[in-house]
RNA sequence: CGGGGCGUGGCUCAGUCCGGCUAGAGCACUCGGUUCGGGACCGAGAGGUCGGCGGUUCAAAUCCGCCCGCCCCGACCA
């Protein structure tokens, strides 16, 4: 706690991100550089992100497991692109138990090759098929620059791994899992995103395509909240994962990883925050409502705590918080709860009690426009018709900032211009070589061919050879 | 790994150039009192081997050498 004002976001974006993160106690540094340590209000929010996707992977078939963290370093050798795109930020054990090991375990950068070489073993036919497993697990790579959730050394995640009979199924399935990450962050996150493909350069190691969901933080960067790969047979061939088919031969399987981690923490954080702080979506927020009990004594607290006490009983269907603390003035909580981005906060005083109401103000409209007085009998109906407000108006608020910054190039130089603030919708031939030069100029990347085309084709912006597909150029988390 | 900056109570920093007296401030923390509807105030208190090791000196946070760590900028990335 600190009653000192943070930077603005305009005045310093990353400056504002890293002491909201601090003085929100959603993660601290760790004694190891690049590490992080997730504090309990941050661990909170992901466990209501996992709560929320366990929700929907099982609804769609899927179960969880738990794969080792080492994994053999002959394992990532198998698959050329796969061992080539991560051998620079593999952590490597060499000793363990005080003897060097003969072969060298690597810390998971990702599961893939672990997963295959256990889904050889257990698919033998087609009736073992589809296999579709999850896990919930830690991975390391070793960034060269680190920043709070959105890359350390060590991140939390997701990783979802099938396996298929048919090309059709995998790609279906791929598709499946980046849809449900979209319906994740626009309905329980207000995180407006961008389905579409990533271009060669920016697609996994060892995938055939990869799809991602893309978000625009405050400062218009682009974040990538969540990828689905479909691997085509690159694994199934690198880890001999095969079934015997209907007739009697054996085909190799196909494959589809999916995965989303903690810096989806980052993009709700950068999506939603403003210059008093965090502002959690209500469907995810740690506490919904907080609760600030006002009295000057011991009378007027007898008078007040039992209506504190009704309303928790009335919320109980909420996550809620009294902040009962007696040596902070309730100014002092209404700072304190806006910079943790609690979604509703109730004031109960004096007045209220006579009265029968209590102060609602709403954190995603500041000061007083976002106060509203309610009556104690009503609390509960209409504490639930502001959350939804306040996730809907969340949504539309990020949705406006997105669309009011992105823009279509007429031509090269423009685009110079419009990645500079924002995102550039432009038609791409597809040669990476008109990719890297726009990099190598603005240090703006292909962030995806989103699935939403127009009509028609024009010119690439770059080279002004016809192009059928137009991509967003942005920079990038 | 190249360029730049920094290491002094929990945090932000002053002091270092030009060595010297008891190592300071603000915030946070503890205790007491007054406060409490938008970041309260007064008083008392606790807390530091000045990043580490070595050297120079009567004397080192301050000068010299080596080492360690962190941050920012570049080449890689969910």
């Amino acid at each position: 706690m600190s009653n000192e004002k943070i930077p603005s976001r305009s005045e310093n974006y990353s400056e504002w991100y890293n002491q909201v993160i601090q003085r929100a106690e959603m993660a601290d540094y760790s004694p190891v550089r690049g590490c992080m340590v997730v504090r309990p209000y941050g661990w909170s929010l992901w466990e209501n992100i996992q709560d929320n996707l366990n929700r929907k992977f099982k609804a769609t078939g899927h179960v969880n497991a738990a794969f080792p963290l080492f994994i053999p370093m002959s394992f990532l050798e198998k698959e050329k692109e796969h061992v080539e795109g991560f051998s620079p930020e593999l952590a490597v054990v060499t000793i363990g138990g005080g003897e060097k090991l003969e072969e060298p375990l690597v810390v998971r950068p990702t599961s893939e090759t672990i997963i295959g070489y256990m889904y050889s073993k257990w698919v033998k036919s087609y009736r073992d098929l589809p296999i579709l497993i999850n896990q919930w697990a830690n991975v390391v790579r070793w960034e060269m620059r680190t920043r709070m959730f959105l890359r350390t050394l060590e991140f939390y995640w997701q990783e979802g791994h099938t396996a298929h009979a048919t090309q059709a199924e995998a790609e279906e399935e791929t598709r499946r899992m980046l849809d449900i990450y979209a319906q994740f962050a626009i309905e329980e996150a207000a995180v407006p995103v961008i389905k579409g493909r990533k271009s060669a350069s920016e697609k996994f190691a060892g995938a055939v395509n990869s799809y991602s969901i893309e978000a625009m933080m405050g400062d218009t960067k682009a974040l990538q909240a969540g990828t689905s790969h479909f691997l085509g047979q690159n694994f199934a061939k690198a880890f001999n994962i095969q079934y015997l088919d209907v007739n009697n031969e054996l085909q190799n399987c196909w494959t589809t990883s999916w995965g989303l981690s903690t810096r989806f923490i980052g993009a709700i954080i950068m999506t939603h925050g403003d210059d008093q702080g965090l502002i959690m979506p209500p469907r995810l927020a740690p506490i919904q409502v907080v609760i600030v009990p006002i009295f000057r004594n011991d009378e007027e607290k007898s008078k007040v705590m039992p209506v504190i006490d009704q309303l928790k009983t009335q919320l109980s269907d909420f996550r809620i918080k009294v902040d009962d603390r007696t040596e902070l003035t309730p100014g002092f909580k209404y700072n304190d709860w806006e910079m943790r981005g609690v979604p509703l906060r109730l004031e109960v005083g004096p007045k209220d009690v006579e009265k029968g109401s209590v102060m609602a103000a709403r954190r995603d409209i500041p000061g007083r426009d976002g106060k509203v007085i309610l009556p104690q009998s009503e609390v509960t109906a209409r504490v639930k018709e502001l959350l939804a407000e306040i996730q809907a108006n969340l949504l539309q608020k990020a949705i406006a900032f997105r669309d009011s910054h992105i823009f279509e190039p007429t031509d090269y130089e423009d685009l110079k211009r419009i990645v500079a603030e924002g995102w550039a919708f432009a038609w791409w031939c597809g040669d990476p070589a008109c990719e890297a030069k726009v990099k190598e100029d603005t240090k703006a990347t292909t962030r995806c061919i989103p699935f939403d085309q127009p009509d028609g084709h024009g010119k690439c912006v770059v080279c002004g050879r016809d192009a059928t597909e137009k991509v967003y150029f942005s920079k990038a988390y």
